[in-house]
DNA sequence: TTATGCGTTTTGTCTAGGATAATTTTAGCT
DNA sequence: AGCTAAAATTATCCTAGACAAAACGCATAA
């Protein structure tokens, strides 16, 4: 139990931890105190110092907690049966869309090569080929899935994951360059974003890019905007329609009271529509947010909309 | 003293202000204790509840501390104290470029109105006008200042600004793609993010603008990769150099211990480059790191660069 | 068999005030 | 004026207990 001593080697903060692998110091020290990991040095003023060991098993931790698994059952595993977990991980039985499945991966491949330059060619060319809507509902969407599922099982890495990010983002851009967006008069006008503790930009850019195909005006603010100020814009910019993206990054009670908060800060004709892949919203969203399950609803819940509009204030 | 009342209208949790504000719950809960300020409701049990009007006095005095104000000089304030205060801040001493300066108030006034199509198009149009190493170095840098003093003097909105920030980046991302990038086996080999505490992605686009400018092949991990990750990502990639871009969120401990700990895993010939606006960096930066103060040093860093690799490994 | 309800366990967050390291300001001295 | 040392300021870390929210398990009903 001596591990009272000063740390020889490189060592990381409780605030640093908390930065790389998402986990609050209050859960770090809770976890300390009730499974006994981890537990980390202490420097010479008293102050925890974990060796960088411990925050490699922490983030394998991280990322089976992001897949389902709880705390109390693996926390105090070690870190080989931890792996072997990860690795074991069945499939979360979701939809194998397999459509256009060798293509999916085949661009995976690209990925781990890691070849960015042919990944890009190859996406753009796709894109070109299918057609924009068909690019996000039939390549990008169901690759999102492959790469959530390989990241879970460990089997890519964090960089890898950033680079794929970015690459789609830039070929979605690219092509959203080019079919010019609809003019100011357009309707309905659509404000996009995402919640503070959301980062995520690629569901909002799927998004963009099929409300533009449907017609709709787009102003995107980015990620993460504060309540209130997703309020003020849409007021700035006569928006119809604020639209919202998320991932399992937003725990339920925050979604739910954000939206709650953002429903009465909004006059009652601007509709919210929020899509993504959060867990428990899809269920049971609370009154006056519309839930877009998958992004082909987008065309048609944008002519109901337009069906709706004109004659009255359409609440339901 | 007896605002230990339930909360009548809608308020908010310790959590959702540390969310809203970006100031940690242990600041919010030692300002109570030390300046009487924020001094929230409680809820049925005991827990701090903050109304709005206190969220809103704390966004201003969390602006004015970016701003360089001092927490005991400002907290206890008033709110009207506070406003009249960040208004009168004078200009941070900037210097002021004005050489395209008519330009420049243009567009915040594009920003303002708030009027996107237009802030677009006259945005792409000046590009390709004066060229991208221009566009960046004359319009976007100071363009960058002008927002950043506006946005502390509490002239501009929180969505104005996350609106500019979005303008900018789909006007870069268009730029850069009209001009291929260099191919895989063009030298240097660099690999551009930012450490995990700083979210804004325009430092990074500018230079990987001028860095593809000079032709370099660049790779982009977009924003907030962990440590690890970054020198991970580097051998995979064969990298010869990581940029990484600051603004103030990070502060200069956290950037000194990470840039250590980089530079300890990426072997010595890969070399770190840094730039942006961070305060105390450029004055001493770390043994192993270049700092690169402005965008337009970049292409004399490239050519430096050539010139010394070839033969030796060059570490300073 | 598939839903809905209700106890039980798990788990993250909140509370308190004290202590201290890091930073900035001020003072003192060339 | 520049530079160092002392003093003030300030954010973060510490402990350990408490409890609400969520997840789980199991029973009952459709």
């Amino acid at each position: 139990m001596n591990n009272i001593v000063a740390p020889h080697s490189l060592t990381l903060s409780i605030a640093a931890v908390e930065r790389d692998t998402g986990l609050s110091k209050d859960t770090l020290r809770v976890w300390e105190r009730r499974y006994g990991f981890p537990v980390p040095l202490r420097d010479d003023f008293g102050e925890r110092a974990y060796p960088p060991q411990q925050l490699e098993k922490l983030r394998i931790v991280k990322r089976l907690l992001d897949a389902g698994h709880r705390p109390g059952r693996i926390v105090a595993q070690s870190i080989d049966a931890l792996k072997q977990l990860s690795h074991a991980t069945p499939a979360p039985s979701r939809q194998t869309p397999s459509q256009s499945g060798a293509d999916l991966l085949s661009f995976m491949q690209l990925i781990q090569l890691p070849d960015v330059d042919n990944l890009h060619r190859a996406l753009n060319q796709a894109a070109m080929q299918m057609g924009l809507a068909a690019f996000v509902c039939n390549v990008v969407a169901p690759l999102n899935v492959l790469v959530g599922d390989a990241w879970a099982r460990g089997q890519l890495e964090v960089y890898e994951e950033h680079l794929y990010t970015e690459s789609i983002q830039a070929v979605l851009h690219d092509i959203m360059r080019s079919s010019s967006n609809p003019a100011t008069d357009a309707k309905p006008h659509v404000l996009l974003t995402t919640f503070p503790h959301e980062p995520h930009a690629l569901g909002l850019l799927m998004a963009q890019a099929m409300l533009r195909l449907c017609g709709c005006f787009c102003v995107s603010l980015g990620t993460q905007t504060p309540v209130v100020d997703i309020a003020h814009s849409a007021a700035a910019h006569d928006s119809d329609i604020v639209a919202l993206s998320f991932t399992a990054c937003l725990k339920t009670k925050d979604v739910v009271h954000s939206l709650t908060e953002l429903r009465h800060k909004l006059p009652p004709r601007v509709q919210i529509w929020i899509g993504g892949h959060c867990p428990s919203i899809a269920r049971k969203p609370p009154v006056g947010v519309t839930p877009i399950i998958h992004l082909q609803d987008i065309s048609a819940a944008v002519a109901n909309w337009r069906i709706k509009q004109p004659p009255l204030l359409a609440t339901a």
